[in-house]
RNA sequence: GGCGAGUUGGUGAAGUGGCUUAACACACUGCCCUUUCACGGCAGCAUUCACGGAUUCGAAUUCCGUACUCGUCACCA
């Protein structure tokens, strides 16, 4: 075809597209940002929740953008209808949301390079087509699905390589005329690139997380608008990023071969290419096989399973960190007063290999998370999660909310600050005794001893020595006298060393208190609770205790 | 099958030619501290970096081959 004829064609298949790429290039011209700064996206496709390994993506480029000064964006990529889920947008907003990943241009806030959903710039898309057949870099193929199906059982056959290329594409030169007339016949067509590539070439590139790689040039006509007028993923990441000027292509590491294919694209649109970052997949190893984190098989893949289960949105980001640069762990430890902002992030400490999702470490740093937060800072924590997910208990936190605050503060003033707790979820059970009403209700459903104490010496001691004024000091000296008089040893030490003088030792009569006073056999310190509680409360549960195991 | 990548302990991993008799963290085991638990401390947990060969005075680190694992080969992203 000549290049007149191309216009002609041009025209013919694209009639309603009047602006040209010049209009779209002055239309988004360059960010103005300062040297360095990172422009980064996420383009998710509403296909219902967000899944771990897409939050992980997003949580790297806005960590990367973040980081430079630079921009984080949120483009949908809904170019495919069959893939759509209903609200599938709005489900990425919350789940974003609900992890503080806050991109600075989207759909809902707005941008300069909108719009930030692919199904609208059809138009935009379109243009650049139009452009690329009056180059003659693009052409209609009337191909029919059997037809295609012939080709790739001929393919299958011969044992040559799968796809339209060379001889197999046999649209490629249709002539003018004939076009026009599979035109008049109303034949479904899509444009497929016509590649300039040959297979015996070979393309370098470096990515900055895997290095360098070299691959065979590209050398498809790869479908780049479908049948709907609608492009592919392909030609729609090289206008879109380069008419938003994303500096930094941050994606799983499927994508890597497609890159000469993207590369190809980029510059027969005359676009600069961005850096391309291509990241391992978040795996799972099931009964022996490793294999990418699942939706459907894996609850943890799932977003929202976290808010679910209890555990802190910031100690899952914590874990996503960890797994980012595999020296933000060991910083964080040493610089327990910084956080996730503070750490400089790099693509060469990124895993090159499919990292492991370990839900084991991922409940540590949540301990260690609950760790470091005041018991306040729990009680609130833990109590706009109940709101959400055990009404019944956010009414009891509210109404001993006071209590509450002590208790979780227990042990937490020290430099070794308790780790106990991993969930929100946990918080219920770990301090079921520090509610009455509930410690009444589950206490001795699961009394955790099989041990029988002796109920009125613990009655005794608390009758007439227990005195809740004093410091934890004086207050064990006192439990040691108390147990010296009543032929227990003052330690554990010199019981073991003269078992038969003793009955037992100090550490028996606060365990038989323990029990009584909380319905368990451990628990923070002793002295603490029974400070909060009081001695008539402290009282009213031992009589509980006797009532119920006395026969 | 073609193409691309990966392979260090129970797990995540550090490591980019000598400082590695392989860091750190999780898990596990033992001891210590201790009224319980948790915390903390100490010790143990890969004589070896998938395997074979080559380069080198010297290799987990470079090169070649083999095996295995993963990704991808759509009008899905």
């Amino acid at each position: 075809m000549t290049k007149e004829e191309r216009i002609e064609l041009a025209n013919l298949l694209f009639p309603n597209i009047k602006k040209t790429r010049d209009y779209y290039e002055n239309l988004y011209p360059e960010r103005d940002l300062k040297e360095g700064a990172m422009v980064t996206r996420f383009g998710p496709s509403p296909t219902g929740f967000v899944h771990m390994g897409s939050l992980f993506g997003a949580f790297t480029d806005s960590v990367f953008a973040k980081q430079t000064g630079g921009v984080f964006f949120l483009r949908i990529e809904d170019t495919d209808q069959k893939r759509s889920v209903e609200n599938g947008v709005e489900g990425i907003f919350n789940d974003l949301d609900a992890f503080d990943i806050k991109p600075d241009e989207s759909s809902k806030v707005g941008g300069k390079y909108g719009p930030y959903i692919q199904s609208e710039r059809t138009e935009i898309y379109q243009t650049y087509v139009k452009d690329l057949i009056v180059q003659g870099y693009a052409y209609p193929c009337f191909m029919t699905e059997e037809e295609g199906e012939a080709i790739r059982e001929e393919q299958e056959i011969n044992k040559v390589k799968l796809g339209i290329y060379g001889v197999y594409a046999v649209d490629r030169d249709l002539s003018l005329e004939e076009v026009k007339e599979h035109l008049n016949n109303n034949d479904e067509y899509v444009i497929r690139l016509k590649s300039p590539g040959n297979s015996k070439n070979e393309v370098e590139m470096v990515d900055l997380v895997k290095g360098k790689m070299k691959f065979p040039e590209h050398d498809m006509d790869s479908v780049l608008l479908k049948k709907d007028g609608t492009p592919t993923y392909h030609l729609a990441h090289a206008i879109d990023d380069h008419l938003m000027h994303t500096t930094h292509v941050i994606r799983g590491d499927e994508w890597v071969s497609s890159i000469p294919f993207h590369l190809q694209l980029f510059e027969i649109l005359g676009f600069k290419r961005p850096e391309y970052v291509h990241t391992a997949a978040i795996t799972k190893k099931d009964e022996g096989t490793i294999r990418k984190l699942s939706k459907r098989k894996d609850p943890e893949a799932k977003v929202s399973y976290y808010d679910e289960v209890g555990i802190p949105i910031e100690a899952v980001k914590l874990y996503l960190a960890t797994i980012l640069n595999s020296n933000f762990e060991e910083w964080y430890l040493q610089n327990p007063d910084k956080n996730i902002d503070d750490f400089t992030f790099t693509f060469e400490k990124m895993a090159i290999g499919g990292t492991l999702f370990d839900l084991e470490k991922l409940h540590n740093i949540s301990k260690t998370y609950f760790s470091r937060k005041s018991g306040k800072e729990v009680y609130e924590e833990t109590l706009t999660w109940a709101l959400k997910h055990d009404p019944e208990y956010a009414e009891l936190l509210k109404d001993n909310k006071e209590d509450m605050i002590k208790f979780l503060s227990i042990e937490k003033d020290g430099p070794r600050p308790r780790k106990d707790i991993s969930k929100y979820s946990e918080v219920k059970e770990e301090f079921s005794y520090a509610i009455d009403s509930l410690f009444e209700k589950e206490h001795y459903s699961k009394n955790e001893s099989e041990k029988e104490y002796d109920i009125d010496l613990v009655l005794d001691y608390v009758n007439n020595y227990l005195d809740l004024e004093t410091d934890n000091e004086t207050w064990f000296n006192e439990v040691k006298d108390f147990a010296v008089k009543n032929g227990y040893a003052a330690s554990p030490k010199d019981y073991k060393n003269n078992p038969d003088m003793y009955k037992g030792h100090v550490g028996d009569i606060c365990e038989a208190l323990r029990v009584m006073i909380t319905g368990r056999l451990k628990s923070p310190d002793l002295f603490s609770i029974m400070k909060i509680l009081g001695k008539v409360k402290i009282l009213r549960r031992i009589d509980l205790y006797k009532k119920n195991n006395t026969h």
